[in-house]
DNA sequence: CCTAAGACCTGGCTGC
DNA sequence: TGCAGCCAGGTCTTAG
């Protein structure tokens, strides 16, 4: 389940591997995996064609390919969705059952022709987005120095590794919101890159409930969740990603294995191992949230009182 | 304006 | 064994 950490190591991973490179021909072998290209399969297949990529930037989950070659200023947007992934392979290699689009790029000696999106639930798909400037006139994302992002991410706010982001940021858009913790930092308007695997894991790292209010949040928990959010991130870049199926598969085709170090995710019925260290057999809750799942230990992650 | 719920998807798993 | 139904989840759309 790719979310912010699995996204940037597919950005860097194929990087070096597309730019420079012309798009000479676009398959789309599954309609529904452009939907959001407003215009039709057609459309975008004949757009894209000819076009130089020139960069690939990143904010939160969404991924884009900068673009020479067209009119108007456009790139090419990814979101990886549940199950997406960018492989840059050779055309010898077979198709992948869930093989949706694929781009044939111009030749270049010891490097692959191909880059094929696969994504077998759908929920990721590619489009053509024009770049509009940034509310703060800083640079777009992670991989761009404009201050220029694709209209279709511009809504989302700055993600947890972004530089030109802070702690303070955070607190002003969690005290705007009249809503719960967790729920909050899913929204990616909030903070971006942030999915259930992870706003779990900083929750627990920060010792707060994610059923706290945000009204509620005082500037020091907002610091560590801050901090929570950057080293948990931090730490999944490094190990390459988490997996948990073995739909998510980086662009090298090895599964990341930060998973093996959760400490909440996933971990029901488990004892909570800071509290272990602390002498507390506290055990690890799964409680139904927003049509999944949240992990939390009930001890070091005390839940607000009800009233 | 805001927040919350529903729809979109497939395939692995569970239970009858 | 077969099959219906549940579950996973990010984001957009619709409803309140």
């Amino acid at each position: 389940m790719p979310e912010l950490p699995e996204v940037e190591v597919v950005r860097r991973g194929i990087e070096k591997w597309v730019r420079t490179r012309t798009v000479e021909s676009v398959q789309v072998l599954d309609p529904r995996s452009v939907r959001r290209h407003v215009d039709g399969v057609l459309d975008f297949e004949e757009s894209l064609t000819g076009c130089t990529i020139s960069s690939v930037g990143r904010r939160g989950k969404f991924l884009w390919l900068g673009l020479a070659g067209l009119e108007s200023e456009t790139v090419l947007m990814a979101h990886l969705g549940m199950s997406g992934q960018l492989l840059v392979e050779g055309a010898e290699a077979p198709d992948e059952k869930h093989l949706k689009v694929r781009l044939s790029l111009s030749q270049a000696k010891d490097y692959p022709d191909e880059l094929r999106f696969i994504d077998q639930r759908i929920f990721g798909g590619m489009f053509l987005s024009s770049l509009v400037p940034t509310k703060d006139g800083l640079p777009g994302g992670v991989g761009v120095q404009e201050p220029l992002i694709p209209q279709a991410a511009a809504h989302i706010a700055r993600d947890v590794l972004d530089p030109y982001r802070s702690a303070e940021d955070l607190y002003v858009a969690l005290r705007k919101r009249s809503t719960e913790l967790k729920r909050a930092i899913l929204d990616q308007a909030v903070i971006s890159g942030v999915g259930n695997i992870y706003a779990d894991e900083a929750l627990w790292q920060s010792k707060l409930s994610g059923l706290r209010k945000t009204a509620t949040i005082r500037r020091p928990e907002v610091q560590r969740l801050n901090e929570a959010l950057i080293d948990v991130m931090t730490r999944a870049l490094a190990a390459g990603g988490t997996s948990f199926d073995s739909l998510y598969v980086n662009v090298n085709g090895a599964s990341g294995y930060f998973a093996r170090s959760l400490n909440a995710y996933g971990r029901e019925g488990k004892f909570c191992l800071r509290c272990v260290e602390n002498g507390v057999a506290s055990v690890i809750r799964r409680d139904a949230f927003m049509g999944r799942s949240s992990y939390t230990c009930p001890v070091c992650q005390p839940r607000p009182r009800v009233r």
